[in-house]
DNA sequence: CTGAAAGCGCTTACAG
DNA sequence: CTGAAAGCGCTTACAG
């Protein structure tokens, strides 16, 4: 925290600047300089401090010579206004929170977070606030988080993901009364604004596809039923199905895992009548379930068709190209950003709770690659497959 | 900012709790309840503000009794110490950097990012210090973010990685004098410390194993050459092929990309003599050169041997299974942390420079999965595919 | 052992 | 237009 000052930063003047640093202040500190401070550049630039404030924050008018003579003097010490001070003044931390309750063998493959958060993240600095984030692993560990980084004064607001059923977190934010943004859809009506993919169309696109082409047994394998998104994705595949006519008993959960997928589909392949096709909740699922089809010789691309969700960077140069539903949770970052910037510069001190939040829904796409692109064969496909032997 | 004093926050005592919390105090906010401060808690448990901090600090010694008043006045107003004037007396942010300069396409699909913050970030807060998080995107806005958060306090540290060829950041880290620890090796003597994993043994271990096979043409498609640790894969790929006598003239640059990688695969296939196996710089560069060798008619596993690097999730799910050199990334991020606290603990107020920083290696791990075994043919695999038909 | 008071580094009504 | 001074919410020598 000791700012040096050293001759680069004083441009090399450090001996003849005719300033010289006060070197204690009731300092109990071990050594080294102490801190340069707002104190220090009015005394250089021959003004108040209160002048050197208002200089730096613009709003009050200062005559252009005082101003650059109290910018030069800020160079030269290498001062800047000090954050933490500022934030005190202000009573806000104009920071967000992001907190994390996620098994971390997920987040290795999972392309929504990393992306999600290189798009939230720049549409947050560029307005000058910061992003702390956390890491949890259980919900009593989040809901202390939530609770104290408010109470600390932390935060000004926060960013959720991964919504649960019946998600506590809606709540304890209506609760804590701050502003927040969540990025996924709550289902339901609530005070914090929410951005999310609508990727039902897609969905039903996928799904008629393949009834077009005369798929009948189009399994589901589900990620984690505890989050929403994967509920969603399974009530949308239910309702395409039986919209079709076309019964939706063939479903297994993969829990978003590669052990799950594996496990899911085999139970699938298992069945009385397997599928002709499999829509996995995930790519990742979908390239663990492409293993596992190999290795029960059960041929993607040509006795079964399979798509997946979310487009992962790898899902082209699986083999077959996998088809999916892709998703730009980079953009869904930088939404999420806009609105939680709109949220605190609209200042409820008070019933924010009352107002329903703002609703913003993105598009998905589906993506037909090679995967999907079979007509079952007029028996099953494992039939199919051991009629050519 | 505002703490809403519910009856859920009260225990449903608000009307009746005897204490009236003043409501104003010169407050030009526009409405709401003022923050409960320590005062408000000093006043209910009728102890000093002195008392309060102490009891929450505690170092000093107070009766039990009356740490417990003041604990149960706290928790009765809701009450935490702010964290943003606890920063102020203590000049210390009780926060760590870590500053991002990525071409964000490339978030995607890295494992590394969200396994080492998923690595970092819980031993950080396990000290209670905050983790503050900015994507850059260019040297410019990377330099100046490192300054500013020191300048302005906002942090106490930072974590480094992506090392590059000659980083100024290193010398930049050591004029700012600040704790600082490198994901990587710096491949220098430096002030701050590192952390990072030692895979020489690993690619030698695989060069030989392919050497030992008969593959005499075993090529590289490296990484972005501007990265210390694409070029350290390319040097000890090079020492182990000369250490064999093999020539390493069949190199190309895949620059951690999937279109890079495709390029530089159809370049290496397409020389005189193609190579028998390729090591690739990472998982991402192997998993789309292996569909490039797909359209190219030569066959992974049959025809050509091919690894990869970092043991991403999907590697064990491509077909077939792709060897690759694993490294823990989260471990890496664990220890990383360690090594922070450990360097801001140690109060170094001047002089940091001075000393050389820690030095910490971990272990990688060759992963020999399906695509590296197979023995080169008597000609070239292009001729042998040929000559099959 | 406990409290009154100074001070952390700013910002901003308020007074000149 | 400019500065002196109060105050943001804490912590901590210092004095009782």
């Amino acid at each position: 925290m000791y700012l040096v000052l050293s001759t680069e930063i004083l441009g090399h003047e450090g001996g003849t600047r005719g300033y010289d640093a006060p070197m204690s202040t009731g300092a109990r500190r071990p050594t080294g300089p102490r801190r340069v401070t707002i104190s220090d550049v009015a005394e250089l630039a021959g003004v108040s401090t209160a002048a050197v404030s208002r200089s730096f924050n613009g709003a009050e008018r200062l005559p252009p010579s005082t101003v650059k003579r109290i910018h030069d003097a800020a160079a030269q010490l290498g001062w800047r206004p000090n954050a933490t001070a500022r934030a005190m003044k202000r009573a806000a931390a104009h920071t967000f929170g992001f907190i994390l309750l996620r098994a971390p063998d997920l987040l290795g493959s999972d392309p929504f977070f990393p992306l999600f958060l290189a798009g939230l993240e720049p549409g947050l600095s560029a307005d000058a606030y910061a992003l702390m984030i956390r890491f949890v692993s259980t919900a009593e560990e989040e809901k202390n988080c939530y609770r104290d980084w408010v109470a600390e004064g932390r935060v000004d607001g926060f960013v959720l993901t991964d919504l649960r059923d019946d998600d506590y977190r809606l709540d304890l934010l209506a609760e804590l009364n701050v502003p927040a943004v969540v990025a996924g859809d709550p289902g339901r009506s609530t005070p914090s604004s929410a951005v999310f993919h609508t990727t039902d169309g897609c969905i039903r696109e996928m799904v008629d596809g393949w009834a077009d082409r005369g798929h009948s047994r189009i399994a589901h394998v589900m990620g984690d039923p505890a989050l929403l998104h994967a509920r969603r994705r399974r009530d949308v595949w239910a309702a395409a199905m039986a919209a079709r006519g076309l019964r939706t008993d063939l479903i297994a959960e993969g829990g978003f895992t590669e052990a799950g997928a594996d496990q899911a589909t085999r139970k699938l392949i298992a069945a009385e009548n397997p599928p002709t096709a499999i829509f996995y909740g995930s790519d990742v699922m979908a390239a663990a379930g492409m293993r596992t089809l190999a290795e029960l010789e059960v041929r993607v691309g040509v006795d079964i068709a399979i798509a997946g969700f979310d487009d992962v960077p790898l899902a082209p140069y699986l083999s077959p190209p996998l088809a999916t539903i892709a998703c730009d949770y980079r953009e869904l970052g930088a939404e999420a950003a806009a609105i939680l910037l709109e949220e605190v510069s609209r200042s409820h001190p008070r019933g924010r709770s009352a107002r329903a939040g703002k609703r913003l829904e993105l598009d998905g796409a589906f993506i037909a690659r090679a995967s999907y692109e079979i007509e079952p064969g007029p028996s099953s496909p494992r039939e199919t497959s051991s009629s050519a032997a």
